[in-house]
DNA sequence: TCCATACAGTCGACCAGGTTGTCCACCATG
DNA sequence: CATGGTGGACAACCTGGTCGACTGTATGGA
């Protein structure tokens, strides 16, 4: 019967796997015409993506202030991902939009997700990936997209 | 025979994990008298309590600069986890220590990540939990302590 | 209809934690 | 004993957060 291991490598492989498939992802991305998408940034497109439309929605979704959300978007703004349009409806909203260029890189991402879960696949089994998935999910929050990642490292 | 989830689950989920645990750590340990510890800070005493002891021996096993090492022991020193001497046998160095205080957060932290390890054990059952970490073991670096995680999510 | 309130966005000040460059004091070697 | 490498500190700067204050635009109730 083996022996465990002691409880603090448990978090510490599971930041290293992150790590590791969100480097390779941005080594990947950087090959196919995405250089300056930093790993931050994926999250915030989906988001954006997925409805998140304004500054305060987006901070709502992320987890951070508005202001936060809105200096994110300018960012974003200035690399080409996302755009800005005043809503006719409701002159106070700005509501962001992903360019051809951020759905670009949306596209790009989720093929070069499941080439490395294939890799990953490849290294421990198809069976024993699905597991661990089903595994982390009975452990894990339900909700895959509200992250509070931005800033929750270090921050106060 | 199941079908597979997309790919970008799996990064999400490793990620969720490790915020779980460590959320979770840090509640108990602020409930144990480390109110103030940060996430990062758990890594920065790890890291000097195996052998860093000077800023920029702490530096290169962070891998960050001397200068942001400085400034971590300079942040822990003022809540108490550390301590600077000078080194009798090489004036240019100043020896960090763990402070009884600094002890007593890595004692306690051993302690709380062995019991959600064995929380997780209970939910998803110890073979599996074996499983999963050998599993991780075969996909991430080897070395635990080599994290080059502060100022790495964001960072330029 | 008008006014109070709510809300989106922006600006400014601040902070944490990283970076690079520079400098100084000290050690070790030839 | 000069010289080169090293540990530490300081300054300037960047990013990406925070909060508070302010503007302008709905919107709903008196």
């Amino acid at each position: 019967m083996p022996s465990d291991p002691p409880g603090f490598e448990l978090p510490i492989r599971l930041l290293l796997g992150f790590r590791v498939l969100i480097d390779e992802l941005h080594a990947e991305l950087a090959r196919q015409g995405h250089p300056d998408l930093r790993p931050m940034h994926g999250f915030v497109l989906q988001a954006i993506m997925r409805g998140s439309d304004t500054a305060v929605e987006l901070g709502r979704t992320l987890g951070v202030s508005k202001q936060a959300a809105g200096k994110t978007i300018e960012t974003l703004e200035r690399l080409g991902y996302v755009e800005r349009a005043c809503d006719p409806r409701d002159t106070r909203r700005k509501i962001v939009r992903l360019t051809a260029h951020g759905t670009d890189s949306l596209v790009r991402s989720e093929r070069v997700f499941d080439e490395l879960r294939a890799r990953w696949a490849e290294v421990i089994g198809p069976q024993r990936l699905r597991e661990l998935e089903a595994d982390l999910r009975k452990v894990t929050p339900p909700d895959l997209f509200r992250l509070d990642v931005p800033g929750w490292f270090g921050a106060q």
